[in-house]
Formats: C-alpha cells, structure tokens, sequence
DNA sequence: CTTAATCCCACCAAAATTGTAGGATTCAGA
DNA sequence: TCTGAATCCTACAATTTTGGTGGGATTAAG
C-alpha cells in the first residue's frame, strides 16, 4: 500500500499541476518556456486538507530529490523542476516511499542479495520479477500529467 | 513489500509442495485421490530455516482461511487442502498481508472509500486500477505449483 | 504413559509511520 | 529598515505495525 506520505504527495502535487496550468498549456509546441510560478503550501493544502507541517517535510524530499524547486521568502513557493509530463509516478513513490518491487532481490533500484536463495532458479524470484515489471508499466509510463488532468 | 510473514510462508509452502511432490505427479490424469500426508513444521523448517514458532502462527492462519488443513498428535503436520494449481500466490498474500491494491478504495477485496475524492474523476484513482489490475494479472494465474517447480 | 505434534492466546520489543514543535533563514514590499 | 510570509532544518513524540516469544492446553500414535 502507499504511505500517507506519498497519498498526500500525490494529491498535493496534482493541485500543483493544476495550479501551473495555464503557463503549461502555453507551452505547447516549444514556446519559450515561462519561468514556473512558485505556489506556496498553504494554497495546496486548501484544495486538499493535509497538515501543512507534513507537506513541508514531504516537498523537502521531493526537492532533495531533484523534482521540486523551491524559492523562499514572501512571494516564494515550490514549482516543478520539470514538465508534469516528465515526472513518472514511480519516481515520486521511490522517493518517498522507497522500492516499488515486493521484494529486495528484484528491485531494481533498491538491490539487496537475499542470502540463501539461488536467484536463476528461485520460483519466488522469478514470480515477483513478473510482477514488478507489471507495476512499472503501468507507474513509469504514467506521469504527474496524467494524473492531474484526469477528470476533465 | 512483502512481509516477512509472507516470505516465509511461501518458502515453507514451496517446501510443503515439495515435500508432496510424487504423491502429486502421481494424480496427473485424475487418479484416485490419495489423502495428503501432513508434513511436520520441524521438517519445513530444516529446509528453510526460520522460528517454527513463527511459522506455526502463519501456517494457523492459513488453514483458518481454509489453504491448509491440519492434523494433531504424532504423525501430525499441515497438508494442502488444493493442488497446489488452485492456489493462486494472490490468496496467500491477502490472507497474511491484507490488500495487494496501493490504495484501500482501488481493493477488491478489501475495498474501503476514499472521503472527498470522486471515484469517477480521480486520477489516482485510475491509474492506481491499472497498477493493481496489472498486479493481479501475475498474481492471480500463478500458483503454488508454479512457485515449487520454478528451478527444475 | 510418553512423546510428538498442533492449538491458542497473551504479550513483548523493535521498527516504521505519521505526524508535531520550534526556531533559523530568506526575501518582497511598504 | 522593518515586517510578514514563506521555506529550511532537525529533533522528537505518539501511535501502529511488524516480527516475533512463551507457556500451556489439546490431540493422537505407539
């Protein structure tokens, strides 16, 4: 299951997106790209109730991480550092909730050897190799645009 | 992620099959059906080491949830109740782990409502049905059998 | 009667999750 | 230059979940 922390990520970056929409839409078609308008926290959170304080800790990951941007002060805000259509919902959940995989000694990202078990011939292995590309199919070709302008 | 709990319960179900194994091969073709024998946990555990007091509370949970069957007293053990075919790995982890969805209102099985999200025109929704949907689709249509026999 | 096994339930320790608190820093605008 | 709005950062607290353990009761074979 998700994490709360990744449940409100996603609700709170789609407000985001939405946000940003106008700017994004001018963009099609290579205009000269618009620097993003940073949005503060507490206008997220009124679109979707959520402890700011919480908020606050799950956008410094995802600006750790390199997908957020942020300018402090009056006036400042968090923005996507890129195109909502270049940020795959697998890379938000790596980030905030750790490996997608359902085991250790089939992620991909989050590789630890299981002692004891000969991963070549390991049915347990295997199935779940299956089972983690079937999850990525779906959560890396799915990005934080399609999530936002879902239902319109 | 799986739970430890499930990890270990599908090595010792891949044990217990294998344990089982030439009584198994020998109903290919319906033949008569010889009752199961009831392995010892002691055994399983030789296999795969893990608590036997551990895997004892597991094992009681799924004969409770109707996988295993049981038999007190010398000679004792846990059998299968299925061929091992009829038991897909998706029965097992919803007894020991609860919901393969990533959120409770995209759950089959353990379908909860989400408060102040529209089904209908939730993005996560949606693409959260696709990952769960796609999860299933391995889960689902792979068994027991295919797990125990993976590395032969 | 002994031994081997499941049954059952309570409990416990550690880890993870879900936040909260409080101050430091930065910046825009009056 | 002052004020208010915002992020930054770290620590920690409460609760839940996970991963077991302990001890005895029950059942059955030999």
């Amino acid at each position: 299951m998700l994490s709360k922390k990744a449940q409100y990520a996603f609700r709170a970056l789609t407000a985001l997106v939405e946000e940003d929409m106008p700017r994004l839409q001018s963009l099609e078609g290579q205009s000269p790209h618009d620097p993003a308008v940073p949005v503060p926290l507490n206008l997220l959170v009124q679109k979707h109730p959520m402890s700011v304080k919480f908020l606050e800790t799950i956008f410094l990951e995802l600006r750790k991480a390199g997908i957020l941007g942020s300018k402090k002060g009056k006036g400042g805000g968090y923005y996507l550092k890129r195109h909502p259509e270049d940020v795959p919902l697998a890379q938000v959940m790596r980030v905030l909730d750790g490996p997608i995989a359902q085991l250790p000694c089939v992620s991909l990202n989050f590789y630890e050897k299981c002692e004891g078990c000969n991963e070549q011939q390991c049915g347990l292995h295997r199935i779940m190799s299956d089972v983690r590309d079937a999850q990525l199919g779906v959560l890396e070709n799915r990005s934080l645009w399609d999530l936002a302008r879902a239902g319109r």
